[in-house]
DNA sequence: CTTCTGACA
DNA sequence: TGTCAGTA
């Protein structure tokens, strides 16, 4: 399913936004207490996300909304499975099938999102 | 028009 | 977290 998201090189905020459901400041303000959410920045300083980013977005939106972790909580709950995914040699998944099941609604809107993207004027 | 940083509620 | 200002 992380194919789902993978169809685009480069997402604006915008387009992360809208993705994730999330505003613009919530993102920003998760960048400054997880060292995994920092996009890179074009040369115009516009964050440009790439398909793993977005990944790491919807991986913390969940353990922070759904399974209530606290900002600290889910920061070290991702330090945990980054090890696991390395212990794994190959970057398998650094997502749990409980977390890819409380996943599936969003996954299932950004399929939408996707095939139909929002009409910007 | 969209996004950005910084400041402040 | 939410909002606003002034930019780029």
């Amino acid at each position: 399913m992380t194919e789902a998201i993978a169809k685009k090189e480069y997402y604006s905020m915008g387009e992360v936004c809208s993705l994730t459901g999330l505003q613009p400041h919530v993102l920003r303000y998760w960048e400054t207490r997880f060292a995994v959410l920092h996009p890179v920045k074009n040369r115009a300083g516009k964050r440009v996300f790439r398909a793993g980013d977005i990944e790491q977005v919807m991986l913390v939106k969940h353990l922070l909304y759904d399974q209530k972790y606290t900002i600290e909580g889910a920061r070290q709950k991702l330090s945990g499975l980054r090890a696991e995914g390395q212990l794994k040699e190959e970057r398998q998944q650094v997502m749990k099938p409980e977390m890819l099941a409380t996943m599936r609604a969003d996954l299932e809107a950004l399929r939408e999102l996707l095939i139909v993207p929002p009409a910007r004027k």
